[in-house]
DNA sequence: CGTATGCTCAAACGATCGTTTGATTTCATC
DNA sequence: GATGAAATCAAACGATCGTTTGAGCATACG
């Protein structure tokens, strides 16, 4: 039977290859770097993982599982509600992506997303699509249903601006960094807040 | 005396770089890939360029002073006059970029510029930073002039926001296709006004 | 205890990378 | 046509890449 104590050295790994994806990309981390990081053998990447494409493929599988799960949950409260506006929407698109940088130690994922966007590289746009575009496609139909004026192209566009902005916002290229004197949760309160409002408006003007 | 029969494989060079580093990005490019879609020697680049590095410079040279260039002018024509709305100054930002997609030949540039964004490269940022900064600071000083209600902080927040909307979007990740029933000036009219209306509404939501 | 299984390790594999070299070709100028 | 600088070329350089190998170590089970 097998024993498991190869968790420890598997997360080491994964974890080191967010951080070093995010700094470097998938293209620019090696193996070697990584695994040193990791403090862990060369061979054992290729050992508990097949090849350098499943670790990047496991980085993402790892968060977001956890992030879509977060996210269909916080929509489905609000979700067909006749009360629901779209701020509630969007937060429930957004907050569960900055709680990932917080509590869920993965910090740089969202780095590494933005990265995975900007890739252009087919196999990795299609393994993305097939993990991610159900969460999108709910969220899409909930938008839809709460502006009903908006023609389908016109939604398709004003989703694709907002997707960039957040991608942006939340990879942290910008000048997001909190001061001294408020708190982690109120820092993380005020970006949400400013995420969402932006993100309403850009989604509803006339 | 030199001769400048280089003209032409320089800019062969610099074009199949520029196609090359938005389809793999700029590690994923190697130069025996670039010199063959460019049909010039391996040696060729080192021989022009001096390294892979100065290349990558020279890439965003070409079309980045063309780009700041037209932008300001754009700029000098609306700024500071009292009958200056928020759309014209987004005009003048936006139609640059997308003409230089289409009469430039850089129509890859824009992806090259949000590779740029998404690499965390210390270096690259450093001359991004020196070859771009000045636009953004004189755009970012009209902002202000026209949203005077806005706090410095809160201007701030939602350039970023709107720079990571017209970065993604002007890369082309989106569904930005030109249907087939409309010319080429009108979808880019259509893409233009989509991307000025909802920048302007990022930026002066309530 | 013996052995089988999961895991780690140093070492090497072939491939590809950016760069350099030195010979050869091109071509304006005399 | 001769000359010399500029440009191009095939070939090779050392370094680094992802991956594989086979021996050694650990531990659970008969």
């Amino acid at each position: 039977m097998p024993v498991n104590s190869s968790a420890s050295t598997k997360e080491r790994i994964l974890t080191a290859a967010e951080s070093l994806f995010a700094q470097r990309g998938f293209e620019g981390a090696s193996l070697r770097q990584l695994t040193a990081a990791a403090g862990v053998n060369l061979a054992a990447v290729n050992y508990h993982f097949g090849s350098k494409d499943n670790l990047v493929e496991e980085v993402f599988k790892r968060r977001l599982d956890q992030l879509n799960a977060r996210r269909l949950a916080a929509l489905k409260v609000v979700a067909g509600q006749p009360e629901t506006t779209l701020e509630d929407v969007l937060a429930a698109f957004i907050r569960p992506a900055l709680d990932l940088s917080h509590d869920g130690g993965g910090g740089l994922f969202m780095r590494v997303l933005a990265r995975a966007f900007a890739e252009h590289d087919d196999s990795l746009r299609k393994f993305l699509s097939d993990n991610y575009g159900h969460v999108m496609r709910q969220f899409t139909a909930e938008f839809a249903r709460l502006l009903p004026q908006l023609s389908k192209e016109e939604l398709y566009w004003r989703i694709d601006l907002v997707t960039g902005a957040l991608t942006h916002a939340m990879s942290g290229f910008g000048m997001i960094q909190r001061k001294s004197d408020v708190s982690e949760l109120t820092h993380r309160e005020q970006t949400a807040s400013h995420l969402i409002r932006f993100a309403a408006a850009g989604l509803s003007h006339p």
